[in-house]
DNA sequence: ATGTTC
């Protein structure tokens, strides 16, 4: 199948549709959230295509959705958004990806950017020492079988009763950091035995932990909301569930694969499998995705953990504690409640690359963040910068209630890998002020910034487009790498 | 993304 720009509506200057009847297997139409520079850029790639397949999913309502930092993925694109009807539209572990709530957090300090000049090189290298980083890297905690299931049963919480986090974290998290239908019964032996020794770590590939100062405030009133402030310190995390979701996701997608023939479920690509959300097939695999869900958020708190400890080490015990602002997940099926076609309707929302951008008032949202909406956090490129954004009720009108999750890949890595010195970027950053840590050269050439979209084009699709707001933009400083 | 190939 090849898609010309010629089979593309244009709806709105950042709307494009391909309508159902470009083939009859689609069940609703495709939508991409672009400028046209955007989407002139994916239109050699498989992205639309993707997109197009998706749209035949079983029971999917609406449209089938990719964000501006769309890029090619497994079955379904990154940066994509497919709503099924609840209960017994389809449940495809190819719409939530292989690490099973990836996703970002920001933390907040009350330092400015003159506090810590000449302390960014011995921060990094602290942050670098207490944070382990890089494929398949272990950490401190060795966690017994009875321990991994209140992991996976409890999420951010058991980090915080064990001591390894802080109680005021929760209601700062999306879903307070656990999904209550997890079952660690559900989860493999090998998924376990994987994630026995990594909480706490981040991993590698586009996995980091980066200190960030604000260089820019759009919205004052909703940054005091957030607690933001121009020329203010912050620290981004943006990790999964490591080995354990990956092999969860792995465990099912097998299953799967062999299970759909059994429910007349057709998809034009292997790789789209799936099953209905109620049979048993798709009950186990979202219940084990709910555990591999709350194991990343206790990950991600055991890793603020470790870099409140980083900050309290080389800015002396008296120092306030970094304070979280919001955490979010990125590749994630939730089951929420939407519009369709004016009506309200119960959906299981699969986001792979994209994030939740509710809107001011959503039940969800912490006290002090429910007049602004949201909190939106897209990590740019490694060097280049990142923004926080809020959620607008647009986003619940056109993308049930979702935003894009960073600048979005343009190159493979191992396209990358042939046109970066990653020794000489290194370098370059650090004139730019940029302290990049990372335990391989590979690591840094596959993730340098030519090998991203301009996330200065993608957010303002986004904002221009209406779904989320933007806040404030955040230049990094530091950046530790796997 | 991941004990690189589902």
């Amino acid at each position: 199948m090849k898609i010309h720009k010629t089979d593309i509506n244009k709806v709105t200057d950042y709307i494009w549709e391909i309508p159902k009847s470009f083939r009859p297997a689609m069940r609703v139409p495709a939508r991409v959230l672009a400028s046209e520079p955007l989407l002139d850029d994916i239109m050699g790639d498989r992205s639309l295509v993707q997109l197009v397949n998706v749209a035949s999913l079983p029971g999917i309502k609406g449209a089938a959705l990719v964000m501006p930092d769309v890029h090619e993925g497994y079955g379904f694109p990154i940066g994509g958004v497919a709503a099924t009807i609840f209960p017994d539209g389809a449940i495809s572990p190819g719409g939530i990806g292989y690490d099973i709530n990836c996703g970002v957090r920001l933390l907040t300090s009350n330092l400015k950017r003159d506090h810590i000049k000449d302390k960014t090189e011995a921060l990094s290298k602290e942050m670098y020492a207490q944070i382990p980083s890089g494929m398949g890297k272990g950490g401190q905690i060795r966690l017994s079988e009875q321990e991994m299931d209140q992991v996976l049963l409890k999420g951010a919480e058991w980090a915080i009763e064990k001591g390894y986090g802080k109680k005021e974290d929760l209601a700062y998290m999306e879903s307070n950091g656990r999904l209550q239908d997890a079952d660690p019964s559900l989860v493999s032996a090998m998924a376990k035995k994987r994630g026995t020794d990594q909480l706490g770590t981040i991993g590698s590939g586009n996995h980091f932990v980066e200190v960030d100062y604000i260089e820019e405030v759009y919205d004052e009133t909703i940054a005091k909301a957030y607690g933001l402030c121009k020329d203010q310190i912050v620290v981004m995390i943006h990790t999964g569930s490591r080995g354990l979701g990956h092999q969860i996701a792995t465990d099912y997608t097998k299953q799967i694969i062999t299970a759909m023939p059994r429910y007349g479920m057709q998809v034009p690509d292997r790789e789209l499998a799936c099953v209905p959300f109620n049979s048993i097939e798709g009950q186990n695999y979202f219940k084990a995705m709910c555990a591999a869900a709350n194991y990343a958020w206790c990950n991600r708190e055991i890793i603020s953990w470790e870099a409140r400890k980083a900050w309290a080490n080389i800015f002396g015990a008296k120092v306030e504690p970094l304070k979280l602002m919001y955490d979010l997940a990125h590749n994630i099926a939730k089951i929420e409640t939407h519009l369709v076609h004016g009506e309200k309707a119960q959906l299981i929302v699969h986001r792979k690359g994209a994030t939740r951008a509710f809107g001011p008032g959503f039940k969800e949202l912490p006290q002090d963040y429910k007049a602004v909406g949201q909190p939106v956090i897209i990590p740019g490129s490694m060097g280049t910068f990142s923004f926080v954004l809020a959620g607008t009720p647009i986003s619940e009108e056109l993308t049930f209630g979702s935003c894009c999750h960073g600048a979005g890949r343009r190159l493979s890595r191992t396209a990358a890998k042939k046109q970066v010195n990653a020794p000489v970027l290194q370098e370059k950053l650090k004139e730019k002020g940029i302290f990049v840590t990372a335990g391989s050269y590979k690591g840094i050439a596959e993730e340098a910034p030519i090998a991203y979209k301009d996330v200065n084009m993608v957010v303002q699709t986004i904002s221009d487009s209406g779904i989320a707001k933007k806040v404030a933009k955040l230049r990094p400083v530091a950046v530790i790498k796997g």
